[in-house]
DNA sequence: GCCTTTACAGACCGACCTGTCTGTTTATGT
DNA sequence: ACATAAACAGACAGGTCGGTCTGTAAAGGC
């Protein structure tokens, strides 16, 4: 017996893979190579690859919005929380080689026609803009002040890790957070 | 003899199809097809796929410095100059169907192993950068604080053009104008 | 002991990919 | 009229792709 079933292994090697080079660099003979597997039993377990790009966004996504409501729930000012926010984004891209945000670079590869995952990315964005907006919210205590603070917040966010991405360093982030925490006073 | 020669026929078409449908979905075979021109006749001009989408971007890249260089030099005032600059990715983003910037696309599918392409984002990116710093140096006339307000205004508008694109909504864009023209202010 | 489920190995298929090659046609300059 | 260069058509090679298929091995419940 392995360490883990076949499926997780699947999964996980996967999600290395499809995050590191991204969704069309990566075959699956690649995939049940690393993950030391057998082509029928992948098969077994996912219909096609894009059901198995479906499962790696909904794991992650599942993990993330995990850690937001801890986040969210935290005894932190929503100043604090927003700074820890951007440091949680700014550890990821110095750990993940810069390889950014994997829903926006799975986006950019299917062109629009994968209407499934197309409809993961934009969950995945509304619950990061729901949550900056709710941290601002927890700040101002007027709704519509907090909603236009939160989406400019995101606005931020995303940017920064565009262009973090882009650009292989790391200021954008600490511009974008600078520039967040401005605007929450 | 047609409307244009060949290797301006390929770039058009394959230039097309790299931005609608991202350079890794998009074939030698079906470019030759769609500009009308031959397999050897590609490859009398271009010695690779990826030096097509070098010679693409390069032209991309070229246009939209001559774009930029000329709203630095209009006489819009500098706020002006910031509005109209993201006017113009409004209808740049409504009229390409929300596809996005096609640098950012074409670096999330090479996950970095492509080192040419990799130079000209970073050179297309820090273009624009320098760009919003100098608008902002014409309306505050102090260098340093021209330059982080340029660096703020350049990640709204990263952000602005990625979940735009993500979201396939206009809004993202018509937050961040507001942003960045509170800003400077 | 048996039986069902799960995982294994890997051949195989048709389609597609980039890139090379041979040879023909067309346009242009002199 | 003729030479030269560009554009043409398309077969071909060598490889990879996602996905299907047949068959075997091992584990767990009864």
């Amino acid at each position: 017996m392995r360490k883990a079933n076949a499926k997780e292994r699947i999964l996980n090697t996967a999600g290395k893979l499809f995050f590191r080079h991204g969704y069309s660099e990566v075959g699956i003979n690649e995939i049940i190579a690393k993950a030391e597997t057998a082509k029928a039993s992948f098969y077994q377990h996912y219909p096609s690859k894009k059901a198995l790009c479906e499962a790696w966004l909904s794991d992650v996504h599942y993990r993330s919005e995990v850690s937001r409501a801890d986040l969210l729930d935290s005894d932190a000012t929503p100043r604090g929380k927003i700074e820890i926010y951007f440091d949680q984004l700014k550890s990821f891209m110095e750990q993940s080689e810069f390889r950014g945000c994997p829903y926006s670079n799975t986006g950019a590869v299917s062109g629009g026609e994968c209407t499934g995952i197309i409809e993961q990315i934009q969950g995945h964005k509304e619950s990061i803009r729901g949550f900056l907006r709710e941290v601002c919210f927890q700040h101002v205590s007027d709704k519509k002040k907090a909603d236009t603070l939160g989406d400019r917040i995101f606005l931020l966010y995303s940017g920064a890790t565009t262009e973090s991405q882009n650009l292989k360093e790391i200021w954008p982030i600490e511009i974008a957070r600078d520039a967040a925490l401005e605007l929450i006073n």
